[in-house]
DNA sequence: GCCAACGTTGGC
DNA sequence: GCCAACGTTGGC
């Protein structure tokens, strides 16, 4: 059995929260709407139920990590794709040959809020694949000692 | 609303 | 297969 593994998940807070997963059935959903391809082969070949997951808020007032998640299945076809009605409707993408995929992702608990400018001062997240200038990646893995950084800083009030 | 960064597209 | 144009992301 591989080593459990870490990842940042970022989400819009308008669209999910970390409130939206800790209210949803079984506080558990499907991680709908990846478009990049980066970032699906990530849940497509590297995530293994059980890995850890920071959830991140973006595009939002208060950008950062918000709480924790893990993963709650393999990578599974996403149905937003075929659906015309969606937002992440993909005419490109053919029944035979679906493009996207999507993990299930299930709530562990909120935390405190760890802003990006906090997370940017910390010099053991330095090299941290979010915290590259000009990164858009929505899923990006994170190491073993930024994850438990992390944990130390969320537990600091 | 601005703008830098970067992924994707499409002409050649 | 190159590369310019374009679209998107996301912090500020």
């Amino acid at each position: 059995m591989p080593a459990r593994q870490y990842w940042l998940m970022k989400s819009e807070p308008e669209e999910c929260s970390i409130d939206t997963l800790a209210q949803s059935v079984s506080q558990c959903l499907p991680w709908t709407g990846v478009r990049n391809y980066q970032a699906r082969n990530f849940m497509r070949d590297a995530m293994q139920v059980g890995d850890g997951v920071l959830f991140y808020h973006s595009s939002c007032p208060q950008p950062g990590v918000a709480g924790l998640a893990e993963v709650a299945s393999a990578a599974y076809l996403d149905a937003t794709q075929f659906d015309p009605a969606s937002p992440y409707f993909d005419a490109r993408s053919q029944r035979e040959a679906p493009r996207w995929l999507h993990v299930d992702v299930r709530f562990v608990r909120k935390t405190r809020l760890l802003g990006l400018a906090e997370m940017r001062a910390q010099p053991g997240l330095a090299g941290m694949t979010l915290l590259r200038p000009g990164n858009r990646l929505s899923i990006t893995p994170v190491t073993p000692a930024e994850w438990q950084l992390i944990l130390e800083l969320l537990e600091r009030t």
